[in-house]
DNA sequence: GTGAAAGCGCTAACAA
DNA sequence: TTGTTAGCGCTTTCAC
């Protein structure tokens, strides 16, 4: 059997009382009350039972994380922002994944209802804004990543994607693309819808008419992208001047397609993507900067925030930051220089 | 305030034992009491706290999960190998990522000691064998990841390394290279040890003797692999026929400087990792595969039988399997087909 | 078949 | 300063 409390109460002849305010640092116990104790304490090996802990305080110490079925590096860097703030503030990260649409909503019923942790981080899902609404009723304070939520008082840490969009498009267009590509997320995810807005806007100011049939959908996937590029050259289409993809993703799905067919980028197209996973940095792909790991570590101390000092509606919004490598621009000469201006993460290996 | 076992109790009119039964699916419950207490649990919304329940249980339906500081998508791989099997079983999963090796045993004892698991699965740690085998003492079933314990029942998932480093070199050697340079992973790791060794008993099978100048220290980090070939060339070492890293991370670090210094791959040299992350298919990186999912699927199905089964002393041993790729041997014309010979795997986007 | 009651291991009034 | 005691919300004997 393991030791407990009364255990430590039958060997120093105190009482649970005086034995759990050691424990827990009260200063109404006399310092040889506690030395005496903590002996005891360290002879049996004793720790408390965070169960019953549990029980009686009604806290768990613990954030939950749900994740959406998609499998880009991008999560993995979220979650070990996450686990970063989470463990500097002694909490505990439960992680799920959910496997589609249906899993997500019981995941997150049954991670709220049995109050298996204190705050709730749910990650870029596609869950309409109402069914997160009633969530709220249950009480448990819950934190969007990548999603602010409009009318409510829910708390949230996204990205500032019109930025990004925004750069990468000029940057293009500055470039001399004028036929350009976008492929797009899946339509209703608040970055992808962003993302695309973005991109639009900043050719519209631009004077530089978007071609409706060079906007392909895609599902933030690689395969997605790849096929997204492919069923337009298998339909006969021409090769744009460029391809901006709303993720790394799709940008490499794009790229493996490029590549297959003879293509040399940039030179005969030039490519962008969004979210600078890893990946992306080995294939010198232009990309946006996001800070995944800020993102993560963000979103933990909102939700910690919220469970400690029950503060409410907090919302973040994190940078993004244009990241010019190979793929895109080099090819005017005077890029390299250039992509300095824009940022110093575009360490990468040329491709 | 929320519903307890005790609210329903009051609306039906039954004990809480009655209750408790027909939530449990106890036979002994007349079906009509199972109807009315069932509407009633509905309508109120009401759900069996977790927490009570594992005070009383001793369960908690928790899998922890502890993974060193490393960086390599590869562990998001067993993690979502973890996940699916874990929640397949009803189980749910508490990650932590270690930052350090003092962190890591405080995390791990942190989990131990408060019984916030059922069971813990260690990843890849640099953990002495008497340390973990000091930790079965708790009482907390183990499930080593990467490392069978030699003389002890504790249970374990790991890799046939031989045999895919044993193949990776064969195929080096099949392709005419003689003079191979080797990235060693961190001393005393399970795994980089055991690629090692394969790749030198493999070599001297083949009468060709292993340059010890060329069995070149890595940790398993890009910029490791990147400072293992740089350190070499800027010694004024020629570039060895082939480069075996014996992880996928360390010979993207080695392909960085090769294509910075306008060396080409396969021509100039040949490159092989280990492991099969998507980077590397990404890059079209010859690797060797290992099965990243169901590494941990299988360690999830170990821990959960540990615990309800009680069964001890499971070692279970994956296979791996070479993947050739761009980045080495289809300089020999005929490549491509043996490679479908190999493996179906070769998916890749060409270099 | 159902209920009363005793805990699981802890914390925190309240009393002394 | 320390002890007594009543729970936290559930499961499970043991009676009935």
């Amino acid at each position: 059997m393991h030791v407990t409390l009364k255990d430590v109460c039958k060997k120093t002849g105190f009482s649970t009382a005086t034995v759990s305010r050691v424990l827990n640092g009260s200063p109404l116990v006399t310092e040889d009350t506690k030395r005496r104790v903590l002996a005891v304490v360290e002879d049996l090996g004793y720790q408390p039972s965070h169960t019953a802990r549990m029980l009686k305080l009604k806290r768990t110490d613990m954030l939950a994380v749900v994740f959406p079925p998609l499998d880009v590096g991008f999560f993995t860097e979220v979650l070990r922002g996450i686990d970063a703030a989470t463990s500097e503030h002694n909490y505990h990260m439960m992680t799920a994944f959910s496997h589609g649409p249906e899993d997500e909503r019981k995941l997150i019923n049954r991670v709220i209802r049995e109050r298996r942790a204190d705050a709730l981080i749910l990650m870029n899902l596609t869950l309409p804004e109402n069914y997160l609404r009633g969530l709220a009723r249950y009480g448990m304070p819950i934190t969007l990543i990548d999603r602010p939520m409009a009318r409510s008082k829910m708390a949230s840490v996204s990205l500032d994607n019109r930025t990004g969009a925004r750069a990468a498009t000029v940057h293009l267009l500055d470039h001399g693309h004028r036929n350009i590509a976008f492929i797009t997320g899946p339509k209703g995810t608040y970055d992808a819808d962003e993302r695309l807005a973005a991109f639009r806007e900043t050719m519209q100011e631009r004077n530089c008419p978007v071609d409706r049939q060079l906007i392909w959908p895609g599902r933030f996937t690689e395969p997605s992208g790849r096929e997204a590029l492919a069923r337009w050259l298998d339909g006969g289409g021409d090769l744009p001047d460029a391809i901006f993809a709303a993720n790394d993703a799709m940008a490499i799905g794009a790229l493996g397609v490029l590549r297959e067919r003879g293509y040399d980028v940039p030179r005969d197209t030039a490519l962008v993507g969004f979210d600078d996973i890893e990946s992306a940095r080995y294939l010198g792909i232009t990309t946006v900067h996001v800070p995944m790991r800020e993102l993560g570590a963000k979103s933990a101390q909102v939700a910690i925030q919220q469970v400690t000092r029950h503060q409410t509606g907090i919302a973040h919004r994190l940078p993004t930051e244009l990241v010019v490598r190979a793929s895109c621009g080099t090819h005017t000469g005077n890029a390299a220089p250039r992509a300095q201006a824009v940022s110093t993460r575009s360490r990468n290996i040329p491709t």
